[in-house]
DNA sequence: TTGTATGCGTTATCAT
DNA sequence: ATGATAACGCATACAA
C-alpha cells in the first residue's frame, strides 16, 4: 500500500531524479556531488532532471546520513565591534562559493557564552570553526579537541601546539604606538583601555615593555577598566586622565571608539591636539579618519583575516598541508592627532 | 550481525536512552520533548537516563523526521548600521529562550541577494522569518507563501494584505523633522539621503510633504545618492551643499552618520552648528550623543522592534491570533545641533 | 563505473 | 497513556 507522506515537504526528491534520470539513487546522488566515478553522460542526464524538477538536496538528510553539514560555525566576541563585522563579510565572500553556509555565534567577550554556543553547534556537525583568538574555557577546548572539527583562530598568533591562526601580533602593535609616541617626543604615556579582553591586554603589554625599556613607564598612566569600549566612555576616561593628571602629553587607546571621544572632549576642553596631547588609536575605524583632527591610528587587516582564516579553513577541509601560523601585520597610518 | 557504525557521531542516541529509561523509544522521544500524554514518572526516568548519558538529540535527524528545524531566519539589509545589530541582539535575546537558533542573513540591500538567502534558508525549513521591510522580490513573496512558513516584517508598517509587522512610520518620522526644523525658525530647508533604499524614501516623502504644505519645499535641497551611508560621505554631501546653496539652515539627514560627518565637516569650514544650519539626524546612534555639537536625532526603537517581532513570532508559532501590526513609534532628541 | 542493501536518529501514524 | 512500525531523504559500504 502506497502512502503519500502527509510529512512529506512537497519537494522533489533524489529518488523522483533518479528515476527521472534512469539512474539509481546513489548514482544521481554522487553525479550532483560531482563525484568523479560517473559517467560524463549520465551526469548530464541527472542534472537535466535535477534541474527540470527543480530539485534542491535536503540539507537535515544529508546532514543525517553523512553526519556532516554543510555549515562554518564563526564564534566573534562582539558585533558591536564594526571590526568584527568586516572579517564576518571577508569570511562568508571566501566560504560562500564554496557552498559553506556561514552560521554566526556572539559570545559578547564571555568564553562561557562561547563554550555555550560552541556546545549547541557542535551537535550539528559543522565542516569547520573559526574562533576569535584563544581564550577559550578548558571545556571549549576539550569539546573542540574530541569533535576533531576543523579549527582556525583569528586575530592572535599563537605557536604552542600548532593550532591555525591567522592574525597579527597585537603585543607588536601595542609596541609599535609606544614607539611612535616617542619618536613624536612624547614621555607621559597614557594607555587607555576598556573590555580588558585577552588583545587588549596583549597590546597593553607590548606598549608597556617599550616604555619600560625607555625609562618612562608610568603605572598611574594605565587607566583600564572592564566596562564596553564606547565614544562615551572614551570622552570620560579622557577628561578624567587630564584631570588627574594635566602633564600626560600621549595616549594609546586600545581601540578607536575611545579615541573618537577622547578627541571630541578634548574639542568640548579646549584641549589641542596634537600640541598638547598625542593620540593614537586602533584598529583604524571608518570614523577615525574624519574625526577633528584626523585621528592617527593602527590599522588591523580584519578583512584580510577573515579571508585568510577562511582560505586555510579551506585547506583543512582539503587536507592540504599548510602551514599553522599567518601573520598579517599591521599598520600604523600617521594622520592628524600625533 | 551487529556492526558498530563508523559512520556514528559517538553521541548517545534515543535509543540507549529509552533502554536505559526502560521504555520505547517514542516514549522517551516524547517525554523529553514535554508532550503532556506520559506519565510523570516515566517522564522522570527518561530524563534522568538523558541527562546520565549526556543526551543531545540530533537536530538533523530531528529535522528529517518531522520536516521542520528549530531555526529562525532572520534577513536584514547591512550589518554595518549598528541598528541592525541591536535589533538582531533583541531578537537573539527572546527567540534563544524557546530554544529557537537564530540564523542571521545580510543581503546588503539587495533584494536579489535577499531572494538567494530566503531560498537557501527555506531548503532548511525554519520555523520562522524575520525580514526587513516589505521590498521584496516577486519570487521571495511566492516562496513565502508556499512554505506558509510564519514571517514577521520588521522596521515598517504597511496595513496591506494583513502581513505581520512591528515598526513604525517612517514617513511620519521624516515629517517629524520637517517639523521640528520649521519650528526652529528654518526655512530653507534640505534632505540628505544615501543608500535610498525604502525606509530612506518613505522618509524623504514625509519630510517632503511638510515642506511642500509650507510651502517652502525646494526640490535642488534635496541631495540623494545611492552610495552607502558613511561619515566621509556625509562631510562630502553636507560641504558641497552649503557651497552650491549658501543659504540652506537646516538638514534633516536619513541616517546618523551622515550628520556626524557633517558636524566634522562643519568644524573644519567653520561653519557655526546651529547658528548657521540647524542639523537632524536619524536613529540616534551611538556616537550622536557625543559629537560637537551634540547631534539632534530621531531614536528609533530598533530594540523594541526585534523583541516585540521575535515575540509576534512566538504568538504566531503557539497559534495566538494577534493584532497585525505593531507601531512602536520613534522620539525626537533634541540635543544641540538644531 | 554502477547498483543493492542498509543505516543515519528521530518523529508521525496508527493501534492497543 | 504507551508502543510497534514505518518513514523522513540521503550517503556509506560493499558487491558486481
Amino acid at each position: 500500500m502506497i502512502r503519500i507522506g502527509s510529512r512529506s515537504t512537497g519537494r522533489p526528491t533524489l529518488n523522483e531524479v533518479a528515476k527521472l534520470a534512469g539512474v539509481s539513487p546513489i548514482t544521481a546522488s554522487r553525479a550532483l556531488r560531482g563525484i568523479s566515478t560517473v559517467a560524463p553522460e549520465l551526469v548530464e542526464k541527472v542534472r537535466a532532471a535535477a534541474q527540470s524538477l527543480g530539485y534542491v538536496a535536503n540539507p537535515a538528510a544529508r546532514a543525517l546520513a553523512s553526519s556532516c553539514s554543510q555549515t562554518v560555525v564563526v564564534l566573534v566576541p562582539s558585533l558591536s565591534n564594526q571590526l568584527f563585522i568586516e572579517t564576518l563579510e571577508a569570511i562568508q565572500d571566501v566560504l560562500r562559493v564554496r557552498g559553506l553556509d556561514v552560521l554566526i555565534g556572539n559570545y559578547h567577550y564571555s568564553p562561557e557564552e562561547e563554550e555555550k554556543l560552541l556546545r549547541n553547534h557542535l551537535v550539528n556537525r559543522p565542516r569547520g570553526i573559526l574562533l576569535t583568538g584563544f581564550d577559550h574555557t578548558a571545556a571549549s577546548r576539550q569539546m573542540l579537541e574530541t569533535s576533531g572539527i576543523p579549527c582556525v583562530h583569528m586575530m592572535e598568533l599563537d605557536t604552542r601546539l600548532g593550532a591555525y591562526c591567522v592574525g597579527f601580533s597585537q603585543q607588536q602593535a601595542g609596541a609599535e604606538a609606544a614607539h611612535h609616541l616617542l619618536g613624536r617626543g612624547r614621555r607621559r604615556l597614557a594607555y587607555m583601555a576598556a573590555q580588558l579582553d585577552p588583545r587588549v591586554l596583549q597590546r597593553g603589554e607590548g606598549f608597556r615593555r617599550v616604555l619600560e625599556s625607555a625609562g618612562l613607564f608610568d603605572p598611574a598612566l594605565q587607566v583600564s577598566t572592564r566596562q564596553a569600549s564606547s565614544i562615551g566612555l572614551g570622552g570620560e576616561l579622557f577628561a578624567r586622565l587630564l584631570d588627574q593628571h594635566p602633564d600626560v602629553d600621549g595616549v594609546f587607546f586600545c581601540n578607536d571608539d575611545l579615541a573618537q571621544g577622547a578627541a571630541l572632549e578634548a574639542l568640548r576642553l579646549g584641549v589641542a591636539i596634537p600640541e598638547r596631547v598625542s593620540l593614537v588609536g586602533f584598529n583604524d575605524l571608518p570614523g577615525s579618519a574624519h574625526m577633528v583632527p584626523r585621528l592617527t591610528s593602527i590599522r588591523t587587516p580584519r578583512e584580510e583575516v577573515g579571508q585568510r582564516a577562511a582560505q586555510v579553513l579551506l585547506g583543512l577541509l582539503d587536507g592540504i598541508s599548510q602551514h599553522p601560523q599567518v601573520d598579517l601585520g599591521f599598520e600604523l597610518v600617521v594622520r592628524e592627532s600625533s
